[in-house]
DNA sequence: CTGAAAGCGCTTACAG
DNA sequence: CTGAAAGCGCTTACAG
């Protein structure tokens, strides 16, 4: 059987109180016990029960973590920074892949209610705004990569507005009039806002969009695949394309591909993400880089805030996007 | 306040035995008790507490997952398939990204001890092999993609060596005679034995691979790109690359593109691990897959079967690997 | 079929 | 500075 405080009081013959104080570094015990229990602990490889401790009112020192998909080259680096902060910070992580799907959803939410984890970070959509606003007066929340801004809670976005306009200023620089856009669903608002930050930019220039060369696609890359094919076999075939996220963007690649229309002499492509595959393609993507470390670090923080004992002012925290230029982009010929 | 046991059996008019036994499907209650419990459970949204029937001498219903990094493609999908098994089997994960770095690895175990989880699945490598054994002795634990053959330990693995073979064989299907590879740190079995398959399948068409066409590697994409130029440099430049995992035929594949070397016309490369990684480059790799859905849902099962009572004979299960191909290799000219 | 009671391993006032 | 005791929310023999 594993010690337990009751095994490290009896050695030291103290009671478990006092061990229990020495172990949270709580109230005044003088060194000389102090470093004994500690002696007796390391002797007797005691460690602390965490679920003990959790009963007793505590925290379970556990962060939930909502996102559609940890095979997702995207959310798997978000999901590193979140482990990093939290491991720093003495919190481990419970990965849930949503699979965007309302059921598995509703299971890992009560999942993560049963094993009353601290907090929850949401980065996947959730069935309905309802659920978020209860879920948030019930839980620290914090959601991550989207904004619902019909519900009071903590948001960490990336600037993606700003990352739009970026991407068009981008493709303007390079001479590019005839742009199209493969953009993930519209529903989603990040989608929206990329898209307006890059439509916006583009009339500061006196560039129109039309609705034609507008593309809505899933997340997969046959999907950004055939969307581009679409795009390319029209006769007015753009001369950039903008691709809200790298496996659209990948997608677009091989439609290019398979078009034999050579990447980026005859089309230019401007991902959004830069997540590992922009950096493996051929060409590599220029890309909108989101700052997937520091959102997950961000929304960690923005958690630790939310266990403080005062009710928080929710706050919106946007992360600057940023462009780098890879090789599948260039002037226009 | 969550409501508790004791406020659904005080509604209930019994006793938190009958409540318990309830929720538990356990003993026998009348029918007519159990859907007036159920339905109040309902009502006041009741969820148990696992935290309490964790301290109660139960399972935690958490299982923790050690690999290298959540961040790397291969690991992410081993991961979610180690999700979608544990949830469908009401386990939660607890993902652990050592780095391969024996501080974190320490901190993680320590941290799963004080959280008991109930099972590790390990596909990191660790300190040592005692660390290892004694770590099995205490709790259910499996590897993952890897062998410790001096512990007595459940063990889930692809073929590495058939891959191996695999490898060799289509290249020698495609003329290929003079061959490189590019190994992972041979110090990790499962390297040795990709190579090993190969050298065997190579020599039994009297073929035969120079230690100068061997390059080690660590699992970096740079240093596959870097290692990758030095054979292409050599001035009898093999026709063909076998390398170790995604990431480094990534490299090869930008060492060949800087050295002018065309791919697959004046050089094959074949891959191994099959991660989403192999399907976005041009060209997309040739790759030896691994089963790496099977694999995560394996080792979940594996540890399943550890939970039961009697002491179980160590499993080694192996499974499959399979040649995919794809645009990367090619005949020799 | 149902319940009283002990116990899991801690933390937290409270008293000294 | 230290300890006795209650309590966290369950499960599990055991008794009826």
């Amino acid at each position: 059987m594993r010690a337990t405080i009751y095994d490290i009081a009896r050695e030291a013959g103290v009671s478990i109180a006092t061990v229990s104080k020495v172990i949270n570094h709580k109230g005044k015990i003088s060194a000389d016990k102090r470093r004994e229990i500690f002696a007796i602990m390391e002797r007797l490889q005691y460690q602390p029960s965490r679920i003990a401790s959790a009963l007793t009112g505590k925290h379970t020192y556990t962060l939930g973590l909502l996102i559609p998909d940890i095979a997702n080259p995207f959310f798997a680096e978000v999901a590193r920074s979140v482990e990093d902060r939290g491991h720093e910070l003495g919190y481990s992580i419970i990965i849930c892949s949503t699979d965007n799907r309302d059921e598995r959803i509703a299971q890992y939410l009560a999942v993560l209610r049963q094993k009353q984890v601290d907090g929850i970070i949401i980065g996947t959509g959730l069935s309905s705004t309802e659920v978020l606003g209860e879920l948030s007066r019930t839980t620290p929340a914090v959601v991550i990569g989207r904004e619902v801004p019909s519900v009071e809670v903590h948001t960490v976005v990336a600037d993606d507005r700003y990352g739009g306009r970026l991407a068009a200023e981008h493709l303007l620089a390079n001479g590019h009039r005839r742009v199209g856009v493969l953009v993930e669903q519209l529903g989603i608002v990040s989608s929206r806002e990329r898209l307006r930050g890059f439509r916006e930019r583009l009339a500061e220039a006196q560039v129109e969009l039309p609705e034609t060369a507008l593309r809505e696609c899933s997340y997969r890359i046959e999907d950004g695949k055939r969307q581009a094919a679409h795009l390319l076999a029209a006769a007015d075939r753009p001369t950039a394309l903008f691709c809200c996220n790298d496996l659209l963007a990948v997608g677009a690649l091989q439609a290019a591909r398979e078009a034999g229309v050579d990447v980026p002499r005859q089309l230019s492509i401007i991902s959004f993400d830069n997540t590992i595959l922009a950096n493996v393609t051929d060409p590599p993507l220029t890309a909108i880089a989101q700052p997937m470390a520091r959102l997950g670090a961000a929304a960690v923080d923005l958690l630790m805030e939310e266990f403080g004992h005062e009710p928080t002012v929710k706050r919106r925290i946007a992360l600057r996007t940023e462009l780098i230029v890879r090789a599948s982009t260039a002037a226009v010929t």
